[in-house]
DNA sequence: GTTCAGTTATATCGCTCCGATACATCGGGC
DNA sequence: GCCCGATGTATCGGAGCGATATAACTGAAC
């Protein structure tokens, strides 16, 4: 079985079309889900080494680079996806349960969507809404229950969180029926290199 | 110094004004600051344990409920502000410092702004309103500077981050107007009674 | 009236993650 | 020549989380 947690996976997925070392990972990982979810050193040297223990990634001596100059480039790092790790992927982004659609999982999904087939596209979108709707619910029955015993400030955070899952939710149904007009028209496939 | 982490701050605040024994803290942490934000046990015992040895909260095996009947009630352990803890907590809302406006500590800030003086609540507003401005400064020089090199999910991602930053600004907006435009009406006093 | 599920309640273990920090090297500007 | 900021690898301590164990009470079904 093998869970692949959330950062292997986001490493799996930007190790997909290049090797790259540890530095170039967080900036590119930074870039992509946003300059919230930093991502430290201390997360990511650890689980790159998890990785290499797991036989999903390579480490090697950095060649990559052009004719260069001679001598002694610096210590750097190259990490490669093995067969392993590719395979892993594949199997990753064919899968749609409840951890794709968790809150901190669901964001490098959905980065991975151009590797993503249509159909497990939908399925992780409307997992993802049904999740939020759950939590809509939740939180207006706590408004709605709390009339007195909280202060003018905490209703008003609370509000404005339910708010922000209302148009969380709405995201998603622009999303979802983006997705579902694309159906039908094209073939279905898996969108792939498009860049 | 002595500097106080977000939980050890809620926590505070929410025995401000009885004494709670873990399970009600956890609940009522969770009611107030929504539904995410859990806070699990494993966070939560280490946590009031730290702090009794700081000697901010002080355990008592509770006697606080009614008359009762007679015996064996299960072990409850009920924890209640020392004088410490209570001036820890009045230092820590009468201050308004970058700890304020960080994303994990700004939420429990605002749900003790029944607490906290006029001045200070516009102070965190207008801090928390700049950092998250410079965020929205960052995320659209990215997407500016990315305009090949991604494909359109990944753009997508960015595009809604950065519509959620600034409704966030947008809130935080009408927030300071409101407290700016109640200020010079009343009083601007504390809104309640500090020790 | 007994069984069974759910809630109240405290507590710990292992693991991961983060922030800070320590190194070293490179490319440029002054 | 010299410092500064980016590039780059790495670790440490502390804190949080998810899962889990334990146990007593509560109430509804049967």
């Amino acid at each position: 079985m093998a869970k692949t947690d959330v950062l292997t996976l986001a490493i799996l997925g930007i190790l997909r079309d290049q090797p790259l070392h540890g530095y170039q990972i967080r900036k590119r990982l930074g870039a992509e889900l946003g300059p919230f979810r930093a991502l430290s050193y201390g997360s990511l040297y650890p689980c790159l080494r998890r990785m290499v223990e797991a036989g999903l990634i390579e480490a090697s001596g950095d060649e990559a680079n052009g004719p260069s100059h001679a001598s002694s480039r610096r210590a750097r790092i190259a990490y490669s996806l093995t067969d392993a790790g590719r395979s892993r992927l594949s199997e990753e982004l064919a899968s749609a349960g409840a951890s794709s659609w968790d809150d901190d999982a669901f964001d490098v999904r959905f980065s991975l969507f151009a590797h993503t087939d249509a159909a497990t596209r939908l399925r992780i979108l409307e997992g993802r809404r049904s999740r939020l709707s759950e939590r809509l619910e939740e939180v207006s029955e706590g408004l709605k229950r709390m009339h007195e015993r909280h202060d003018a400030y905490t209703a008003e955070l609370q509000r404005h969180g339910l708010e922000q899952v209302e148009r969380e939710v709405e995201w998603l149904d622009r999303l979802i029926e983006n997705e579902r007009s694309a159906r039908g028209g094209e073939n279905n496939g898996s969108a792939s290199a498009d860049h």
